[in-house]
DNA sequence: TCAAAAATAATCATAAAAAATCAATAAAAA
DNA sequence: TTTTTATTGATTTTTTATGATTATTTTTGA
């Protein structure tokens, strides 16, 4: 195993459990103490976890930063949840893709698969540059307006009024919250508000979110769950399956 | 195997992998590990993997991957364009750019400047990429629509209307051709509508362009010479700056 | 508060890998 | 053709990763 992928395991082990000992750590990547103090000292250093005396702690992940980075710890999860969305696509589709990482993981997928004719709207200058670099013959349209940094969506009524010129099959959306009191939410307003006019143009609606977004309510509400066609996500996990089929919300 | 193919497919490899040690692709490839070694670097100073000890790990795709520019011809020549056409700039201008290599030169010597309070609108997704990922503060519009594979710049009804809703300071216009009877001309009908469209709503209006575009007419004519503040190139090429200035056109 | 225990930090040796250098060859240009 | 340039692999020097050892710091409990 390479180093930089026993400390981004290490990392991942850390996100699931929370914390661990140096010790544990020892024994589960058989390694000696020296070496996973430095690994830890590493990531510590990427802010990505505090050290402690005999371990170390996650640091809670700021919603903001890193797009698609290495120590995503989601990176796998995402990937499973784009590989399912990509089974509700049929060649001629007239798709909508929200901003984010995990429909940009759609978008890597769109481009291996075998669609064609497809017609891809989006507000992601990302996914656009994904998708132009690719071999691959779709028709895109890009939402344009303002650009947000970090992110790479484009913001504002500009986009809205591009949005407002079709007539969509399946919009994707890629969520930052899913809950039953708050729908589905974003963290940014401008993005809510696009997400919102996609939202009322298509005829079909699939939230897609690995499992860490469930249970979590952002400040910008899109829609209620009941307006969803389904939730793709990658978990069968039956308390959350239970709870959500309960209220008559289909996942996948 | 072409050293570049070889690359390529090591990319690939590692792409589906996710990692790889160096040993791995000596044996796969069969080559030396002098070569895997400069192969793999020259694979991370393209941002494409990150190197480590004994191996490299793809990097998580994002939008500084992948995306690399072809400056071709005339780069130094361009680079002097670019550095003048900055000096026309002044702080809190709202500044159009065109597409193409030329405006994304002038787009970086905009991000090494000192100038403050810059809005830049423009529909190549090129420039806004660049302009995102510097750490300047600008206020950016990117007029969106239908992008062109290769040259990245939105196209259609879509960004022209976006355009008509500024009143522009200067546009700064890279071009395909300049000449006495063809005017500014470009090769294609969907940049060159885009192109009118900014000029229409523009103060000033400069055409920017290394001398290589002189006496060359392009199939989709934008404006005639007498209708442009200034036409910026490198060259002090007498002969064009005498025939040029003899119609009143300014070349800087 | 102090001392024992435990963990970390610092140091060092070693093995492995990478970088630098160089010569041979292949490809391209004159 | 000859000359030049780029690519490759072998050789060497340097760097890096690792685990063992020792010193230091932190924790814990009397």
């Amino acid at each position: 195993m390479l180093s930089e992928e026993r400390r981004m395991e290490i990392f991942r082990y850390l996100k699931r459990k929370s914390s661990a000992t140096t010790e544990e750590l020892i024994n589960h990547f058989e390694v000696s103490g020296s070496t996973v103090r430095r690994d830890l000292e590493e990531l510590a250093r990427k802010k990505l976890i505090t050290r402690t005396h005999n371990g170390a702690v996650v640091n809670a992940p700021n919603v903001e930063t890193g797009f698609l980075m290495n120590y995503n710890s989601m990176l796998e999860e995402k990937k499973i949840v784009a590989k399912k969305s990509l089974s509700f696509i049929n060649n001629g589709d007239f798709i909508a893709l929200s901003g984010g990482s995990t429909c940009y993981m759609l978008a890597t997928e769109i481009c291996n698969s075998e669609l064609v004719g497809l017609s891809i709207l989006t507000n992601s200058i990302n996914h656009v540059m994904l998708l132009l670099q690719s071999d691959r013959d779709f028709e895109i349209i890009l939402a344009g307006g303002i650009p947000r940094k970090g992110t790479y969506e484009c913001v504002g009524e500009m986009p809205i009024q591009i949005i407002r010129r079709f007539n969509i099959d399946k919009y994707f959306m890629g969520v930052d919250g899913i809950s039953m009191e708050g729908g589905i939410s974003f963290n940014n307003i401008g993005e809510s508000e696009v997400s919102r006019e996609i939202f009322k143009r298509s005829r079909q609606i699939f939230a897609i979110a690995d499992h860490s977004k469930f249970s979590i309510t952002r400040h910008s509400k899109v829609c209620e769950l009941s307006e969803l066609d389904a939730i793709i996500t990658d978990e069968s996990n039956e308390l959350f399956r239970e709870k959500y089929q309960k209220y008559g919300i289909n996942i996948v």
